[in-house]
DNA sequence: CAGACATCAAACGTCTAACCTTTAGAGTGG
DNA sequence: CCACTCTAAAGGTTAGACGTTTGATGTCTG
């Protein structure tokens, strides 16, 4: 009879969704390291087999890191992030600018439609701040900030699913951003750029926003190329 | 001997590496069944629990299904779309259109600038074939020709990433036209819109591309709300 | 006291072997 | 021809054992 309730979902798909559970929750920040197998095992109540199993598709999408001798640690709070940064170590630098390109003027068209005042006062504090440590020689504070500027806008835009792919990017996107920098002769401060999408924004001007950054990467890319 | 160049990666690794290549290479097909654990245990040589954790592993990300006392299947010749498709529940169609216009208009901009003539000629046939399948009321043949038709533009663009990106959202954006088309009062004959997406792809005119798209999606956007 | 080295315990990696549950399909009887 | 039964195959889960790596502790030496 199939009364039964049955047709139980198998013990590892609960375990993975457990643990994925624990570290979107937040119960397991970023880089802390979670609980050993043998706790995890009496806390589930499940077989090593099992629990390493649901361990193992968390590590293989990014989110989690397993270290011999050492233990599990989280490294992500998405799961795409993962895939994305294994589809980067395939592509040029111009393909990931392209996509880039696509998604941000998405973004901010988006951000120009939908965004509410404490965005822009957000954005302006953020662009004060990159401002601010390219004139002291802080580098990593200016990658953060200008990286910090465009996740802003993205979230911005209102669109949760566009915010977690460019947030699942990210990574990669900043690691360019670091390459740039370093370049010699390299100029952090364009502010009519920056600042002229954060007007557009506030201005609730769309073409004008992605026009913007249409202007900016695509500079960005000739820099690049030359 | 430290200098061991060893430090070996794990086994269940190369395991997942192993079995990802016979999916991408298509030595493994989609929707075919995978040989059985034991036959896989004996051609890699390694144990049940090891294997196992492999293919959980891509199971997890999508690119296989595992039918328990049937055997696994190929499901997906990458692993972004399991992560893309188990996003998908959680946000609203609105968003994914949006998401899709960013990769879309993209997309056409660069097919405009890159595409070869043999492109221009696919994609010509792709939209004879989507008007006589809309003719006769081939309700399936015109979706898959319809979307044959995007998704040939994304391949046109010369972007391997974009593609790829825009092949592992496919499925959901597929689901989402066949959505539409159930409609009442839904026209699928709008040839103006891909033709002069066609049109200006083989005139190499970016901007004319990208508008289209716009005007295309936009006025999908509408209907949808509407 | 500081640094190099030896040691140990904890944690993950892998293997073996068994038993349970589900499924598809062959086989059987109506 | 259909419905039922039965069975072999395949995946699900568990248990225990041993190997390997890592970080930390402790000790010895200069």
């Amino acid at each position: 009879m199939a009364l039964s309730p049955s047709a139980r979902p198998p013990l590892a798909d609960e375990v993975t969704a457990k643990l994925r559970a624990m570290v979107q929750s937040g119960e397991w920040p970023l880089h802390q390291r979670i609980p050993s197998e043998p706790e995890l095992m009496a806390g589930l109540g499940v077989s090593r087999g099992t629990l390493r199993e649901g361990i193992k598709a968390l590590a293989h999408s990014g989110m989690l890191e397993v270290r011999r001798g050492d233990g599990t640690y989280v490294r992500a709070t998405s799961e795409l992030s993962g895939a994305a940064r294994r589809m980067y170590q395939d592509h040029t630098e111009q393909h990931i600018l392209e996509v880039r390109l696509g998604l941000d003027t998405q973004a901010a068209r988006l951000a120009a439609r939908n965004a509410t005042a404490d965005d822009v006062t957000a954005l302006r504090a953020l662009l004060t701040a990159r401002d601010q440590a390219w004139s002291r020689g802080d580098y990593e504070a200016w990658a953060r900030a200008d990286w910090g500027f465009h996740e802003r806008v993205a979230q911005a835009s209102g669109n949760p699913l566009l915010h977690e792919l460019y947030l699942s990017f990210g990574s990669a996107f900043h690691q360019d951003l670091l390459k740039q920098q370093r370049r010699p002769g390299f100029d952090g401060r364009p502010r009519e750029g920056h600042d002229l999408l954060a007007d557009a924004i506030e201005a609730g001007d769309e073409d004008a926003a992605a026009a913007t950054v249409d202007r900016n990467l695509n500079s960005c890319a000739e820099w690049l190329a030359g």
